[in-house]
DNA sequence: ATCACTTCATCCGTTCAACGGACAGGGAAG
DNA sequence: CTTCCCTGTCCGTTGAACGGATGAAGTGAT
């Protein structure tokens, strides 16, 4: 016999678990793949399911799998920090990528992470994991000091008191340190990070500034470690940052919000 | 008092209504927006938005409005035959426009449309009004042609007997003529287009396969009219189709499905 | 200052969409 | 054959969803 549905929950709510059941490692799941991993009954996460795929956010595969539908995608496409930056930076990073040859790198802020909205990389370069989509740490990543230093004090606090994860024997993680690295970065616009993250691996990030004054986004090079190339790479980021930061209205004399 | 409600409508039906208010004319909307183009009661609307937000879907801009959140677009970004695609599909991209200087295009196929995944562009090219995100007809773009031909006579049927839209004097509307066309795209993997879609610009397309003979993709370059530049391009599109084609596990020997 | 208008927010009684346990069919493994 | 797992369907119960009414807050014209 029916029994009564689990009170306090809404249906949007379980709809969102089950698309956010998906991640880089799972991007195709089966129907009880989706039940493990919601805990929704295989009735209800059924039902679901399949109004997903008529509303396109969901596709099936051939082998009775699901995945994130095109048409889902597409609705990603228009998140204003998202698409619209990548789109408008897309001259810039490819202009930078060109002149060095090293990995380039756009991110902006969400939650306690930095979010990587664009990506170009070669080939003979260092290796990464990181990919478009893919987010890095606040504390010990160049966008992350970018993004975090240009937030507002008790978001930095917030961070700081946090748990700061040590990636490497070089990771900083001394909130004292950080916060001076920090104070560096918001009078020049720019950072530089050795090794804190995986080894053998250099960046130098800057931030870009909208048109209100507002820092939106970060601009790193990644170069191997110890090469000559990175007090070589500086002087394109700073000239792609500003470049970028003036096309998004900013202009020379807008003061930089450290909200 | 209260009235009972619309039957025949599922709470998911409402939310991707909402969210598919979005468009790229329109990222960013108002509550009361929201409600004019869905039709959706206000209090329900108000609701349904708000949950959104909470899941991340949406997020609120300074002016109490709403815009496609990061969170959705990251989702996005897990579409297999999206950015997945897009990421092995990048370094064959971004060669063919440093050897070209010229429009590059990636797309593929939902619906009745060609749907734009990965464009390149360089300043002084063809002015071009598409996107990433955007779509192109069927039968009167290079990437659209090359889709459908290589789909399945049914589905070639259906688009044939549908509306034809005619953008310029140049667009081929005739079913038999097209129908030539298909069949030479089929056997040869590329196809030329002038001047049907948008006047001034002429593009060459062709096939991308993946690993099982599956026509996933298709690429294509777009130049200026009565350029020379045309039949330059054709050897590098074909040499960088054929490389991407590779990587995605397929080899020459393989059969080149046509359902 | 007053009015007209738009947008956002909250309340609350009604009701149907949502729920999920039970059961059945199908395919693969032992 | 039996067991196990997965997908798909049925159907009685009930609380989440619904939306009209009402009011607050903001904007602009006269």
């Amino acid at each position: 016999m029916p029994r009564a549905n689990e009170p306090g929950r809404t249906v949007s709510s379980r709809l969102w678990d089950l698309l956010f059941a998906f991640d880089p490692d799972h991007t195709e799941l089966s129907l009880a793949d989706l039940v493990r991993r919601t805990g929704i009954p295989h009735a209800t996460a059924r039902r679901l399911t399949l109004e997903l795929v008529e509303a396109g956010a969901l596709e099936r595969t051939g082998d009775n799998r699901f995945a994130i539908g095109l048409r889902l995608w597409r609705l990603g496409t228009l998140a204003p920090r998202a698409e619209t930056l990548r789109s408008a930076a897309q001259p810039f990073v490819e202009d930078l990528y060109t002149a060095l040859r090293q990995h380039v790198q756009l991110a902006v802020l969400q939650g306690d992470q930095a979010v990587i909205i664009e990506r170009l990389s070669a080939v003979n370069a260092v290796g990464l994991t990181s990919q478009v989509g893919g987010h890095l740490p606040l504390h010990c990543s160049g966008v992350g000091k970018v993004l975090l230093s240009h937030n507002s004090p008790e978001f930095i606090d917030e961070v700081l008191a946090g748990r700061l994860r040590r990636f490497t024997p070089k990771t900083i993680v001394d909130p004292a340190e950080l916060r001076r690295e920090l104070a560096s970065c918001r009078s020049t616009g720019t950072v530089v990070v050795k090794e804190e993250l995986s080894e053998g691996a250099e960046s130098v990030a800057t931030r870009i500034v909208d048109g209100t004054g507002r820092v939106v986004a970060a601009l790193s090079v990644v170069v191997a470690a110890g090469s000559i190339k990175l007090q070589a790479a500086v002087p394109s980021l700073v000239a792609s940052g500003l470049g970028l930061s003036r096309s998004l209205g900013w202009r020379p004399g807008i003061p930089i919000r450290t909200s």
